[in-house]
DNA sequence: ATCTGTGAAATCCTTCACAGCG
DNA sequence: CGCTGTGAAGGATTTCACAGAT
């Protein structure tokens, strides 16, 4: 056995769960009096909340669209803003990595970028193979936008015969058979799955076996993995579904405010 | 001018509210008169957590497997480790929409799906328009996969005039500049978004303007939109560098124990 | 005996609001 | 004076744990 269930999705929601740090210390939880003003102990780099990683990944992008601009410095507000968080989420997340702004005046945008680049680890690269080569996995395998070359596709797959050895965004479609082999040989980090989702959990058993330890999921399922590996989804249906709640509720909020109204109108009272 | 940024990523909302049930509107939407499941007290219908309603289309989807498989109920526990959730939080979540499990048994499949499927606003069908019909905008016209009949593929637009009038996955494409006209005669209630970014944010006000409430957005920007139009986002990139942080912290975990490790075992201490 | 439904506690995240630096 | 960094307050979400139904 050994499977855990978790997802990473969405999240998201936000949905992000967190890897459950689980320490099921025998005698109490750790005391996790994180000293506040006293400096940590270089040891131990302190969390950062999920939440708050997915959205430095998107005051990166924001940054790198404001280098382009010419920016050199930007203050919390602006890169708030274009960012679509408030001003002060976007300090709190920031204070996370570290004091690196100018009272009076704002941050450098490129040592904020840099900084948020260190902290997700982007200085590294991290391979990617992508598996199932589909409509999706074809718009993945040549997506110019594995953004910033911070994630290079360095290995693909699919099981039909036809496309094994065919170039794809100029590398070859391997047999997922050979996936463990492969990913394990490459030192492939990061797998994408993008098959029908029929196939999917062999092909994240197979990919786990390669030493993959984080995975993107495209495919509609629900991927059992064992503890150490991270699995992110990516699922169309269950965003149109979130989507569609919010239209009913809407249109539900509609209805009742007309017949509110019309309650109203017919008491003489102003709305 | 009167934009406001929000968006609909993985971040967390405040909870959602559903309609307050006051008196019977017109023969009105919220038909929860169901005698065998408990409804719920009127006054405490309020709210669904926003993370609740993105579980609650997961469990849909294991539920829609089970059935498959000839089930006919499910304890929360068998639904919850289905669902990569812990059993407690299944049955909160469930307990938002009402009453339908039974005590010692738990739920019947048929009758959980089809309250799920209530909740979510599933029991009509969303319209939806796919704008940038590239690698990506394929894959989604052609998803025949916009899951189980709830959400028709009405409408296709690009701007490459060697596209226009193209049927792709059996429906012409149309030009952009079509899209307020097309969205609005067509009732489009959800218009996904798979252009590159430059495009993004003008496509997304024409859509607003053809009447769209609701964007599922693919391109990596973060779109300004007015406050009653919901955004959620799928971001590649940003998944990605959310793995790769993950990848660093585990690394570094990895070598902090193995000091720390070390470091006890010099001492003769038990790990 | 088993499994749901749910208050209450614990945890996680966001927002407020202001001290303090440049 | 303007803007950052951050305790503290306020919400939202998750987990606990158990009463109560079958």
């Amino acid at each position: 056995m050994a499977r855990v269930q978790r997802d990473g999705g969405d999240d998201s929601a936000p949905t992000t769960e967190l890897p459950a740090v689980r320490d099921q210390g025998p005698p109490a939880v750790n005391g996790r009096a994180n000293g506040r003003g006293a400096p940590m102990p270089a040891d131990k780099v302190r969390a950062i909340p999920e939440a708050a990683v997915a959205r430095l990944a998107v005051y990166l992008r924001v940054l790198s669209g404001m280098a382009e601009q010419g920016a050199v410095t930007v203050s919390s507000e602006e890169l708030a803003t274009a960012a679509g968080v408030n001003s002060a989420k976007l300090r709190k997340d920031l204070s996370y990595i570290g004091t690196y702004g100018t009272r009076g005046v704002g941050y450098e945008v490129d040592v904020l970028t840099s900084e948020i680049e260190r902290v997700l680890g982007l200085t590294r690269q991290q391979k990617v193979a992508v598996v199932g080569i589909g409509n999706l996995g074809h718009a993945l395998a040549n997506y110019g936008g594995f953004p910033g070359r911070g994630f290079p596709v360095e290995a693909l797959f699919d099981v039909d015969p036809d496309l094994i050895g065919i170039p794809v965004g100029g590398l070859p479609v391997n047999h997922i058979d050979d996936i463990p082999d492969i990913c394990a040989k490459r030192k492939i980090a990061i797998g994408v799955i993008a098959t029908p989702p029929t196939a999917a959990q062999a092909v994240c058993d197979r990919l786990v076996e390669g030493g993959v330890h984080c995975v993107l999921n495209f495919a509609p399922v629900v991927l059992q993995v064992p503890e150490h590996v991270e699995v992110r989804k990516v699922d169309l249906a269950i965003e149109l579904q979130i989507l569609s709640f919010h239209v009913a509720r809407n249109a539900e909020q509609r209805v009742s405010r007309r017949t509110a109204a019309a309650r109203a109108s017919s008491n003489g009272e102003v709305v």
